[in-house]
DNA sequence: CATTAAAATCGGTAAATTCCGATACCTTTG
DNA sequence: CAAAGGTATCGGAATTTACCGATTTTAATG
């Protein structure tokens, strides 16, 4: 758990909305043909076609927060989903809590 | 409180370990003249020899933590001392937890 | 008021980040 | 196996960040 690769994953105003849109995805994008929301996420392409930014950006993006650990990848035939990590969001709120 | 800038304050390693050092400040840095550590916190001088770094990077990279509002400037004659701004800290904890 | 000490600001170079278009890589499907 | 759709990766231009040394500002003191 690098603190400062989280940090920067966060560092970015698109990337935050993106962490924010996926909190309800039903709310945020239409449905999908594969795979439920709550079990794999959402896929790439409706991430890139809500954010405005380009394909390879938004990759980038979602691959940079997996790396941080705050997404969940998950295959799906030629599709990849996207769903926060829960568990270490919340892990992180309390590490600034109670160790930063 | 603009999210952004706080994560971009905290994703530097010296930037982290200078909140780390002021959460003790007794425990990191000597003994000083004027100001007492838990009510003002540590002086420019005594952060920067501990740091390593240049003054004026010392002094760019406060000032920038104290922009996110995570650490609290107190100017005493020719000092300017830092210490952490717990309340601020705490409530990010928070926000992350519930609201990220 | 001149000197000195502490801190902030300025100006700059090297490195990293932002975002893009083009291309390569996987899957599915005919 | 060829074509097509979805995603990942590569190469690059523009912007931002990481630091530094030099200079300026602020405050204390002789």
């Amino acid at each position: 758990m690098d603190q400062v690769e989280i940090f920067k994953a966060l560092s970015n105003k698109k990337r935050l909305e993106i962490l924010a849109w996926l909190k309800e995805p039903e709310k945020h994008f239409p449905k999908q043909e594969c795979g439920e929301f709550s079990k794999t996420g959402v896929c790439v392409g409706h991430i890139q076609q809500k954010s405005g930014l380009t394909q390879s950006t938004v990759s980038e993006y979602l691959s940079m927060l997996q790396r941080a650990d705050l997404l969940i990848a998950t295959r799906l035939g030629q599709w990849t989903h996207y769903k926060r990590n829960e568990e270490a969001i919340k892990k992180l709120g309390l590490h600034i809590q109670d160790e930063l």
